[in-house]
DNA sequence: ATAGGGCTTCCCATCATGGGAAGGTCAAGG
DNA sequence: CCTTGACCTTCCCATGATGGGAAGCCCTAT
């Protein structure tokens, strides 16, 4: 099996194979006397592994050591739920944080009537910074504000 | 002011200013005879106005539109308006994306039992892909299959 | 004068991914 | 046998926003 061949079968791009061996995540594949990697069907059925942990979010790190769990045969389950768990933590505290940007952001498009008109609360927030429009809306911008110093989450 | 304190003004690092300067973000500042940035309270407001951009998770690239429109005293509070939705928008997206992820881990981590035997389910479905567990439970992995092609978050 | 802190530029790293160029390989068909 | 097109190889570059750090200049206070 060539390598777009292990790619279709695995939904991993080729060039991410390459990535994935360059890194260290998957063992240097055989070469034919050419050149050309060759794949096996357990060296797809790997790569699978590694496309099914990214698509829930796991960083390529953590998935070396769910790799290594997955052929350490006596592994302890509650390795793998360790390593779960923390990515649901991580996954967590991101969908709050961008949670608290989205209600902010709401909050203001809201107030702004999206009109001809220039007056715009948005700038203005922007501008100035919150401020405690009433008693009881206690400032757009709060949630976003506290949820720390500046840790901005990427669009990428 | 030099760049320090413009940094500790805005809130926005020396390193942050200098790079804005250099995509085009913000006007090129002015120098000393020996090379030092200069930065006045107007500069100052429009670092602020970038930080708070970016605490409500806007890129770069939307900020300088936001910019334009302050700028603008002609404005439209539609156009601000709108670039709000957007980015409200984005936001919704990855939170459904990351709700996903987190919706079938938590699925899969309930599973587990987490002792010290090595069968995991987490371990099985990343190996075997999602299985109908049973009729209505319709396969832990589903949500985040469904976000579609390999749209993958980073943690960054 | 010297020390220390701030400033400058430049390079590198992140994290996972894609794009593309230059060149080698392979299989099928003229 | 040779060409063509599809595939493979490696290498470099870009993304986006950010920090780290080095080498070297500048300014101020002692």
């Amino acid at each position: 099996m060539n390598i777009g061949e292990a790619a279709k079968a695995s939904g991993v791009s080729a060039k991410m194979i390459r990535y994935y061996e360059s890194v260290g995540l998957i063992p240097a594949a055989g070469r034919t006397t050419s050149g050309y990697r060759l794949y096996t069907m357990t060296d797809v059925q790997v790569l699978r592994f590694i496309r099914r942990a990214r698509d829930l979010g796991f960083p390529v790190e953590k998935i070396e050591e769910l790799l290594a769990l997955w052929q350490d045969r006596s592994r302890q389950s509650a390795d793998v739920k360790r390593i779960a768990l923390e990515q649901i933590a991580g996954l967590e505290t991101r969908i709050r944080e961008m949670q608290a940007m989205m209600d902010t952001l709401r909050h203001l498009a809201n107030a702004c009537c999206g009109d001809h008109r220039p007056d715009c609360p948005i700038l203005a927030d922007l501008l100035e910074g919150p401020q405690q429009v009433d008693a009881h809306s206690e400032g757009g911008r709060s949630a976003a504000i506290r949820s720390g110093p500046a840790t901005i989450l990427q669009t990428h």
